[in-house]
DNA sequence: AAGGTAGACAACCGCGGACAC
DNA sequence: CGTGTCCGCGGTTGTCTACCT
């Protein structure tokens, strides 16, 4: 049994392309009340969408520290290099990339990247030659419990500065110093 | 000019983690 | 400890546009 869908409760059931007027009311609104709270901000701002639907055009659309333009050569090389060590983890890639937004980077590498590796002879998900076989897959495999209580490396600490994690008992981060325990060959002094 | 197709990217959906109670 | 709620994430779909036939 899930959970029932956050617009059906407020009616707030506007859904498509965004109006130059809804953009306007939420950006008056964050502007005026700060991120956050979004299932009680299409109420607030006087919007008939959903608090997720709020929440994705002002992350990826209307934020003021967005970058525009196409992506350099420096983005694209690091993006690669991310892609490798994280898997699709597309919003702790996009961390390391100022101005740039999680969905942005999973749709370049949707549309450019891929064909780019494919080009290449790489296998978009392990970064691997094609046709070599690759044991494990960094996005999708999950993490035994026992390799979370090791992580006592020096690798743990390097994965949590490189990341900013400051909460290192999250499993966002048990699962990247996973993978970089897994992937010592990966540097991760990456920088743009 | 009209219809078809592919590429690009905006937006939606469902799931799971975090947290409060 | 179990349950409900909110938020964020990643996969997927929808839509617009440019290009081709």
């Amino acid at each position: 049994m899930g959970r029932s869908p956050c617009c059906e409760k407020v009616h707030a059931n506007n859904k498509g392309a965004w109006t130059k007027e809804e953009d306007e009311r939420l950006i008056a609104h964050i502007e005026a009340h700060g991120e956050g709270s979004w299932r009680s901000l299409p109420k607030a701002a006087g919007l008939l969408r959903c608090g997720k639907s709020c929440r994705l055009r002002w992350i990826n659309y209307l934020r003021p520290d967005l970058k525009r333009g196409s992506i350099s050569e420096e983005e694209d090389d690091l993006i690669i290099k991310l892609h490798s060590l994280l898997g699709n983890r597309w919003s702790l890639i996009a961390g390391r990339l100022p101005g740039r937004t999680d969905n942005e980077i999973k749709n370049y590498w949707n549309t450019h990247m891929k064909k780019k590796l494919l080009s290449r002879g790489l296998d978009p998900q392990s970064h691997r030659p094609l046709g070599q076989p690759c044991k494990t897959t960094l996005s999708s495999r999950p993490i035994p419990e026992h390799e979370i209580r090791g992580f006592q490396s020096p690798r743990t600490a390097e994965v949590a500065d490189f990341f900013h994690y400051d909460r290192q008992e999250s499993s966002a981060f048990k699962r990247a110093a996973s993978d970089a325990e897994e992937r010592p060959d990966l540097n991760l002094d990456l920088c743009i």
